[in-house]
DNA sequence: ATCTTGACTTAGACATTGTCTAATGTAAGA
DNA sequence: TCTTACATTAGACAATGTCTAAGTCAAGAT
């Protein structure tokens, strides 16, 4: 993720303090903000951003493939910063925890050639749900 | 579907004008509409129903287990009646298109035990997407 | 058949999430 | 240092969903 700043930058992108502190909220593993999670932790360091520039940074950042949109419960998009590896969700039905996590085999294989009707399947997107240990004891 | 207003009322619902008009708008294969949507289709078989009513009775639907809530584009939820028998969706990323598809084995087998994290998994979504004929020929 | 009552419906305010615009600011090359 | 196209800002607006208080009505009781 350090050297998301310089890929960026190679793609033509000026690298301004804003886009600095997005980049810098997103850092790290089994993130999934959503996008006033980012401006709210985003404005610690950079008191003015605005809610538009995160929107639009995080935007950006999607068409460029650097990060993922997650949306596992219908209401805020969350924002995954692990785009470069394959991954699904694994969400606690309770309090809504999130998990990257890694299926085995091929996802696309288990649906029939007469089940994808004229389609052409480019990929595939998982949600497991059940309880997390928390909840569980609780 | 016809049986669906039997059925709700042998657990206790009042059959309201506006309940049956909700359930007819919703009777049918491949029905995906939005919740305004179902209020539009709703309005034109009794003008009067409200917003509020629509979705009080969608969520009403959907806690009872009678229909599935969908979110495939983190934009408005839709409302699946196919909920007796387990399927996913297949998603047109052009247009939108959904389509019910039934994938082969078992979707939760796939995720290994050291992939669970100690959460008891329950359920499985899986969109697939990818670009429907029509939008391909265009 | 009518009455009664608690569940249902309504209009519209409000909340949340996201998008757009016009004015202003600034990164980076000249 | 200057220039300028790109970026940022505040706030209006849009889309979707939730809530409340007042009125309505389905269905059991009489």
């Amino acid at each position: 993720m350090s050297d998301l700043l310089e890929r960026l930058r190679g793609r033509g992108w000026r690298l301004t303090a804003q886009r600095r502190v997005v980049a810098e909220v997103l850092n790290g593993d089994h993130v999934h903000y959503t996008a006033d999670e980012v401006h709210a932790k985003a404005a610690e360091l950079l008191p003015e951003i605005s809610r538009a520039t995160v929107y639009n940074t995080l935007g950006e950042l999607v068409s460029l493939g650097e990060i993922m949109e997650v949306s596992t419960d219908g209401r805020a998009k969350r924002y995954d910063p692990n785009a470069h590896h394959a991954h699904q969700h694994l969400v606690c039905s309770q309090c809504g925890t999130i998990r990257d996590v890694h299926p085995t085999g091929d996802l696309l294989a288990v649906l029939p050639a007469e089940e994808r009707f004229g389609f052409q399947v480019a990929a595939v997107e998982v949600t497991y749900r059940g309880m997390c240990p928390n909840c569980s004891a609780a």
